[in-house]
DNA sequence: CAAATTACTTCGTGCCACGAACAATCACAA
DNA sequence: TTGTGATTGTTCGTGGCACGAAGTAATTTG
């Protein structure tokens, strides 16, 4: 019991480590971490409203705003589907492919510094258990 | 290379998980995310404005918010210091510590499920690693 | 006692998320 | 073809969260 405790305990603590990077490198590129999180979502195709706010866990309504901020800060467009009028294709701008590289690149570099002090045999061991626990997680930071 | 950038991508993916589920039990026990974070850094102890603040990682004037609502709510009370009447402590109510009581043990529950299919062994050390790897990080959510 | 420091609050701004209600479009079946 | 029902996305109202600048009150320090 204790040993499950202690899990969950280390589980919420390694969480709110890595929610703070997040965030802290996102105001680094002067994006918010809902904004983040999108950018990451689109890094490698368009994706309509429906399908993005069930990647990332939002309302649709909820969507729409995180779309209209992001769109007029130039970082992604709406774009027409031919084929659907009713859908419509979030696309990243040059500018928000260059946020979220900048985003991706830094937020890899602290993230890998957290694991930097272990010995590499247990750090591969971390890594390839951790994959196994978040296999079904879809993954919305890109590999 | 391959691997710091897989090591990472599981590092948020995980965090992406956890947080969901911080939510989600979150909302059944009628507590928003940062209140519950709250609550649980109240547990032990009754805390100061600007301690509690360091501990979540927020501002002061955020926390005067925060503590405004849960107050409001019925979660908290704030404490007057005899020594200093400047100061303030917040305490957890017994209708406070009720609500994060439920909330501590559903939490713990869903989250040891998440390891609770890997191989004893495993789990085990990937327990022992986990500690090591947040050692630094104070305990928002009390074992 | 005066000045600097500390503890906390107030105010204004902006972002985020939800649910209910709505408009447009599409798919399908009678 | 024409309903009918589902799907796509938006609007609107409400509430919570977080920040920084500025302010108040009490304590400490020189």
């Amino acid at each position: 019991m204790k040993e499950t405790l202690g899990a969950a305990s280390a589980l919420v603590r390694l969480t709110f480590l890595v929610q703070n990077l997040y965030v802290e490198v996102g105001r680094g590129c002067d994006l918010t971490q809902a904004q983040a999180q999108m950018l990451c979502s689109l890094s490698d195709r368009s994706v309509g409203m429906a399908e993005l706010s069930g990647m990332l866990g939002l309302e649709r309504s909820s969507l729409t705003g995180l779309v209209d901020r992001a769109q007029q800060r130039g970082l992604v467009v709406r774009e027409n589907n031919p084929h659907d009028r009713r859908a419509v294709k979030v696309t990243l701008t040059a500018e928000g492919t260059s946020a979220l590289n900048r985003f991706h690149d830094e937020l890899t570099r602290r993230l890998s510094d957290l694991l930097q002090d272990l010995p590499a045999t247990e750090r591969e061991r971390f890594t390839r258990t951790l994959g196994r626990v978040v296999a079904g997680v879809p993954a919305v930071f890109a590999d």
